[in-house]
DNA sequence: ACTCTGCTTGCACGCGCGTGCAATAATTAT
DNA sequence: ATAATTATTGCACGCGCGTGCAAGCAGAGT
């Protein structure tokens, strides 16, 4: 804390140098991480920038430094409140190293393209799309176009060669599923899957298709619901239910989300010949997923871990992809 | 869209200029809003700006004219579903309006100084606390110390001189509410609050108690929450029904937003003693209230119009505190 | 005392663009 | 046709800091 602010003019790195007797290039070298610099000369530096109250312009350091030290966090599912948790844990961690975050907003194009130009005009050092649906090929000509230098897929899957992916690993984590299940006794699993499966954005449809399949040779019906929310949810769960004869129902909704999986238990529980006793699964691990009406077996992301790898991919160069596991957390399936 | 994109270094305004066959400063004011420039000109700028993949590189622009049009959403609040709302429209609105936003999570030290200290080194041109709880003595330190040239207060409030609220008005949406109840027939409500109303960051609940008394003449019991989630909300319910005598319940719960009066109504379904049939209404208007399971009675901020007031805002000189009228969105109540 | 090595400091130059004014070209008035 | 206006364009300077190198300095070795 500054001992007296000063209300007036800036104070610049050329102020402190002045106050402190040294160079400008001094006072810069204080405030670097491992630079050459006599810790006399630290100490004068960083008594002089306490007192007039400096903090370097990261602005100018970026223009100088062709580094912004700033990541875009670029979204288009503002649906979902597990964005909420990726978003927290993400410009938590990411500030407390020095990363800032420019949230961009690309609801309303779908088109990544608009959003990696802004977040480029703004110089930014990576772009992070999280959990977002995007078109892959659309990425190349917006990576062309403009010098996002980096680009992330997080939470998601991408194929495009020019990007990284950091996410939970979704085949795993369904063949826990499915193994959970199994051992509970279920025998008809039903799954429910919103649009971004259809783009391969997601690999947890096919992953427990497939896993089942292999396990018990039964195949698992699917059915797809518009958007990721309750009510397209509800819809799509109606519409399932409706085109089974009553005596081949499933006995479990296998949903890609919690967001599904609640709205999934919404439609059960409200089916107008009344409730059903159909268990339900999700996927994230919402809060509101611990609520003692839903309590629900759902799939917890390893999001911190995934959050310290974007760190390593930040920092460093490029890397591979990053498959994390995550945590069945069992509740009341 | 670049006709062919220019994958080498990057353009910059100058290229354009040679190509373009004028200075660098035509080429600025072809970008420039109402910038004198004759019309031949600018599209001979814009072809070559097309050509060759040009975009202004606002970070330099924000060095060179101490204009950054960024602006800091700071937050500390990350459980409540309705934050998502608002930052998909914050983003929506103020990006389709030049603005960029830096996304900045308080969270850890509930001190907003070192948030705003770091959004300063971006040179913001504002920071926006959207939502959050803050001690408002520290504003002053944090506004002098470092330059945010200015300080909204957003969806709360501040009695901070130096600081700008933009809000919706409690005091008429409680009061709607309280009209709601009556009208209905409700006679004895309790009103359960959060951490925030003690710091006097919402008006909702001692605006609820007054015109109540004022309307009927009789007090309305208040419990708080420690925190504004799900588990607080319900720990609080089960203690204030525990403490009333069975035939002195409450008829309504009177929550100051919808994550409250979601865990209230989780709480009276699983009472021990079987469900109650109290009623419960919330604040926000989250998506999960529109949910049938809960189908709550609640209250829509004006978010559009607080965002475009915010606008207003960035773009003028300060102006006057703003509390704007919500809407009550009448359901199961 | 002298040289060599390694540590510390100073500095010229540039990052890409905005501002304000001066110079030039196009237009209109006389 | 010439002068007076106005529309348009060019330019020097600076925003605050990083980079890479060269100069300065202290201690170790001989």
């Amino acid at each position: 804390m500054p001992d007296n602010a000063a209300p007036g003019p800036v104070v610049t790195a050329d102020h402190v140098a002045e106050a402190a007797g040294v160079s400008r290039w001094t006072v810069a070298r204080a405030f670097k991480q491992d630079a050459s610099i006599s810790p006399r000369s630290r100490e004068k530096v960083m008594a002089a920038a306490k007192k007039l109250g400096y903090a370097p312009d990261l602005l100018a350091a970026s223009l100088a430094s062709d580094r912004s030290h700033l990541v875009a966090l670029v979204t288009n599912d503002f649906n979902n409140p597990h964005k909420l948790v990726l978003l927290e844990r993400l410009t938590r961690i990411l500030w407390s190293h020095g990363w800032g975050t420019l949230l961009v907003n690309m609801s309303e194009s779908e088109d990544a393209s608009a959003a990696l130009l802004a977040a480029s005009q703004r110089r930014v050092d990576a772009a992070v799309m999280i959990g977002t649906r995007f078109d892959d090929r659309v990425l190349d000509t917006a990576l062309g176009a403009r010098r996002v230098k980096k680009l992330v897929v997080f939470a998601r899957y991408s194929s495009n060669p020019n990007t990284l992916t950091i996410s939970c690993d979704d085949r795993l984590a369904m063949r826990e599923i499915a193994d959970h299940l199994l051992k509970k006794g279920y025998l008809r699993p039903a799954f429910i899957a919103g649009p971004d499966t259809q783009s391969a954005k997601l690999h947890r449809l096919d992953s427990f298709l497939g896993y089942w399949a292999q396990r018990t040779g039964t195949a698992v019906r699917a059915q797809h619901a518009r958007r990721y929310d309750f009510n397209a949810a509800i819809e799509t769960v109606n519409a399932l239910l409706d085109s089974e004869p009553a005596d081949q129902l499933p006995d479990v909704l296998v949903c890609e989300n919690d967001i599904l999986a609640i709205g999934a238990t919404e439609a059960l529980r409200h089916r107008p010949g009344g409730p059903q006793r159909i268990a339900v699964t999700g996927f994230d691990d919402i809060p509101l997923a611990a609520a003692p009406s839903y309590h629900l077996t759902t799939y917890r992301q390893p999001i911190t871990a995934m959050c310290e790898n974007l760190l390593d991919v930040l920092a460093g160069p490029q890397k591979e992809d990053v498959f994390l596991p995550g945590k069945l957390i069992e509740r009341g399936t």
